[in-house]
Parts: C-alpha cells; sequence; structure tokens
DNA sequence: CGGCATCCTTCTGGATACTG
DNA sequence: CAGTATCCAGAAGGATGCCG
C-alpha cells in the first residue's frame, strides 16, 4: 500500500479532474450548444434553437445561462429591434474546440460501425 | 439558402455525429468508469466503487452494463471464489482514450484557473 | 463478491402560455 | 425575438436489503 501512494494520488488527481470537466459539460445538451458556436461563431438565440434539434426555449436558455456562467459562452445583447442576443464562444470556451472535435470525429467513426455494420 | 445546402447538410451530419456520441458517453458516471479502466487496466467491481467516488452499486452496475451494450468495456467472471469480475476497455473502448485524455488535461487547466484564481 | 429488487426523493426536461 | 413562469411526467439516482 505504503508503495502505491503515488500512484494513488495520480489517480485522485485525475477523477478530480475528470469530474471537474464534467462538471461543466454534462447535461444533454451542452456539448451540441458549443458545437454549434464552435462551427459558426457567432449566433443568435433562434439560431440556436434550429441548430440543437429537439431542443426546447427553455433548456436553450438554462443550458447557455450555465456556459456564460462558467465563461465558455459570451452573450451580447444587440440594440435591433426586436431586440437580438448574440452568443459565441469565449476565449475560453475555444480551449474546448480540441474536445469538440475530438467527440466528432468519434461519432462519425461509431456511426460508421453501428449502422455500416 | 439554395448556396448554403452543402454547409447546412455539413452542420446537420455534424450534429447527428455529436449526437451519437453523447448518446453512448451521457450519464453522470461513464466517463469515470471509463478513465479508470484506462488508467488502471483490468478493474474489479469492487475496485470500480473505490476509483469512482460517490458511485453507488446500483449505478456502477448499471453504466457498466451500458457500457457493455455497446461493445466499450468487457466484463470477464473469473471462476474464484468468491467470483470475481473484471472490467476492462474492449479495442472499441480504446479508441475513446484520446477523448479521455483531452478531457481529463481539460479538466486540469481547468482548475487551475478556477482553484488558483 | 457482484450484483438485483424495492422504495423513495430529486432532478431533468417537455408543453404551453405569457411578457417586454 | 428572447426569454420567463408554471405545471407536470418521467428519468436519475441514493439507501437499504436480499441472494447465489
Amino acid at each position: 500500500m505504503e508503495d502505491n501512494n503515488s500512484c494513488n494520488n495520480d489517480w485522485e488527481k485525475r477523477i478530480m479532474a475528470i469530474h471537474d470537466t464534467m462538471d461543466v459539460l454534462s447535461g444533454k445538451w451542452k456539448i451540441s450548444i458549443l458545437a454549434s458556436l464552435c462551427y459558426h461563431g457567432k449566433r443568435r438565440f433562434s439560431d440556436l434553437l434550429n441548430d440543437v434539434k429537439g431542443i426546447s426555449n427553455k433548456m436553450l436558455s438554462k443550458e447557455l445561462k450555465d456556459l456564460e456562467i462558467n465563461r465558455l459562452v459570451k452573450r451580447t445583447v444587440l440594440d435591433t429591434h426586436p431586440i437580438t442576443v448574440q452568443y459565441e464562444l469565449t476565449e475560453y470556451g475555444k480551449t474546448l474546440r480540441t474536445i469538440i472535435k475530438h467527440l466528432l470525429d468519434w461519432g462519425f467513426e461509431h456511426r460508421k460501425k453501428i449502422i455500416g455494420k
């Protein structure tokens, strides 16, 4: 047991890191929203409502708020008439692009494997 | 609208891919379980119960079953006394290692940013 | 040891209607 | 347009006990 301490500590840190990440990204829609902002750049509320198929305005609103709190997404109210609101990734949010890309790529391969089988 | 068709189709495929991935990986514990198997290799049920802090045996059982159905995890019953069961990543499951590593790395940086601030 | 069954509580999230 | 408010069903998930 003694000789495993460094190893166990290592795992402790890892599981904590995973947990931290999932705290921010968990939720049925967050990744999809981020993927849309990643792909489209600036995006309005109603655009996102279309991008992320199946999401309700309530959930979109809530998830965007979560993402904003975690500084992954920036919200800008435009002085148009009627009002429009623009969402985009923050610089910090953009650090998730690699992850999103990998999730995307894996999804492509997974679909090939499942459907193409 | 016409000139955007290829672009829209592209997005359709992307959002579908993301959705496919999240279908398999969503759930409060799946990533943590996979991370443990990724880090430790072969792992028994009770080991995982310790690795993934906070998980109940019921949820661990359920999540492992999901992962097994999706061919990400292999379950082996060992003929010991009393019985022990060993879980490990399948070859397919190992294709998720890159994603897990990135989630882990991001978690480290995120914690630095949040705590170290 | 590795689960499954049961009960019960909390959270998620959909539908609808309403507001500035 | 971009939300909020309310209501409600179902899923997630914890605690406990039982079983081979």
